[in-house]
DNA sequence: CTTATGTCAGATAAACTGAAATGT
DNA sequence: CACATTTCAGTTTATCTGACATAA
């Protein structure tokens, strides 16, 4: 079967599995995703948050929009351009995010349960290459 | 970066281009979806496409639908049980895929541009085996 | 009677495009 | 003026759940 058949269907299994998990703490799928390009990039613009999430900024917009009224993100204007919206994690946000770490490290385990952790990490370069490749066009 | 994260952005890219790829054909993703899974699989009900499709009947029967008022899939009914619907490729749609195929290869040949066939083969194994590990719960 | 399949109908999640305001 | 960022508004796509008829 090809490839990208099975990622499709990967990724279908994945998200199901993680939104079960994340909605038992109020979270979204892409709300995770923001929040963890957030812990993982540290102060970021709504501009960037999209860039990583692959989404378009209006879309990255209304998945921050629900989690700054949650007080699960801040916003501070960028000292260097008025212009730009600085987005960072609030404390309850960063102890939502560990919860949720928790729940999706299950599911990972459960994925990679016969596969040993060297083979994981070839498979997570492998993935990383692959999207390089695509992205870079 | 986590495994499920990479996975979901490596399904986001290659949707985006496959789906750029066969509109030039008048296809969309799921409909390229659903006659692969025919032709992998023979002729079909349409509970059985949507389950390898990863999708409710419901919304595999969308899917179908308009694919046989295109005049690429045909309906029969199954001789063992009136209820069941068999579906199967029309020479048009195997024409259609043969032609769709050709886009999608070119679309993961850039994907494995600096990877070597065998690594892909691994690839192909260890993606298979983290969708059978998440299936079976 | 229970179970599987198909299908109509409506709802929803998560993205999209367009457009406009604001700032560099 | 050109360009980037934000954000409001409406739209679209691909899914879903609910309900019901039909057949084994």
């Amino acid at each position: 079967m090809r490839l990208s058949y099975l990622i499709g269907q990967l990724d279908r299994v994945i998200s199901r599995r993680l939104a079960e998990a994340l909605v038992l703490h109020g979270l979204t799928l892409p709300q995770y995703t923001a929040l963890s390009v957030l812990r993982a990039r540290g102060r970021s613009s709504n501009a960037q948050i999209a860039e990583r999430s692959f989404i378009t900024p209006q879309s990255a917009n209304e998945v921050v929009k629900t989690m700054e009224a949650n007080g699960w993100v801040a916003r501070e204007s960028d000292p260097m351009n008025r212009r730009v919206v600085l987005l960072s994690l609030t404390e309850a946000g960063k102890t939502l995010l560990d919860a949720c770490d928790q729940a999706v490290d299950q599911v990972e385990r459960a994925m990679l349960d016969d596969v040993a952790p060297a083979t994981a990490q070839t498979l997570q370069l492998l993935l990383h290459t692959c999207v390089r490749n695509l992205r870079a066009v």
